[in-house]
DNA sequence: CTTGACCCTGTAGTTAGGTGCAGGCTTATG
DNA sequence: CATAAGCCTGCACCTAACTACAGGGTCAAG
């Protein structure tokens, strides 16, 4: 054991990021996750930089990104020369795509608080507050209007 | 035109919710949307409230949630007699995890805010900010602990 | 009364994101 | 040295969520 420098084999990884070893492989032929270093007998060694990668990539998907957004989120990285303005745009498209999401959710976390606040005392509403709650335009609602 | 007292057909529904006709009868199949009345003739004929619900579908589907938890969000409605604890238990369940997906989104909202200010004057930080971001412990995170 | 635009049901195919397996090395242990 | 655990590659298969299509009705317009 500890026979080389640092890192761990592709199950070790796999248990730490709580992922299957063959999602690991499917990750690195995606281009998702950069192949690692190898061991001499060409076994894989995987630094703490790919778990922090595969937990973040986890999480993005609960967000609802696919492996394709997240791919771009994970290139957003500190912009060289040219590539700066092009870098910024992305990241400003990401960002509006956030904040709905944000906004979203905060309007499902309100209306699942009513319906608990609801449940403790006798009150109950006609009906599904949930789905009243996220009853608008689709993103860039136009003011207040439109409700019927 | 206009030879039914209201509501519309699948295609029109399909048109104003943006998605696919098969979809919607796949999501009745699925019972996500409660068969609607029918014409004479067997068509199809739903309200608004339809749509509402499929864009609370597409919508919570877009934060990651699947049609199975979607289905559950659904059904929390004004809870009746004895059922309330339970609808009570499922609606709090539900609440942390928005809570900890605003989380997350927030973090990830930090960290892009960071990069477009860094690509607005001259510097660049070393590593892809993002991924550091939303480099925790799962949820319950232990403190500051466990980082080698 | 036929043609075209919609609608119906049932069933088969597709895409994204994995997951499993065969066939074959490597290496520690009894 | 055999045997088992763990790794490799390549390829086949699986599930969720659609999406398409065949085969057939309805009905307004020409």
């Amino acid at each position: 054991m500890q026979a080389y420098a640092d890192g761990v084999r592709t199950s070790e990884l796999a248990t730490q990021a709580g992922v299957n070893i063959e999602t690991l492989r499917y990750y690195e032929r995606r281009g998702l996750l950069p192949p690692p270093e190898r061991e001499k007998n060409g076994y894989r060694r995987y630094t703490s930089a790919a778990l922090d990668r595969i937990r973040f990539i986890k999480r993005a998907q609960g967000l609802g990104f696919s492996l394709e957004e997240i791919e771009e989120l994970m290139q957003l990285g500190p912009a060289k020369g040219r590539q700066r303005q092009r870098v910024r745009r992305l990241a400003e498209q990401k960002l509006t795509t956030i904040e709905s999401k944000i906004d979203e959710l905060e309007n499902m976390r309100a209306a699942l608080r009513r319906l608990v606040a609801s449940c403790e005392h006798g009150a109950a509403e006609a009906v599904c507050p949930i789905i009243e709650a996220l009853t608008g335009q689709t993103a860039h609602a136009e003011g207040c209007a439109g409700r019927k």
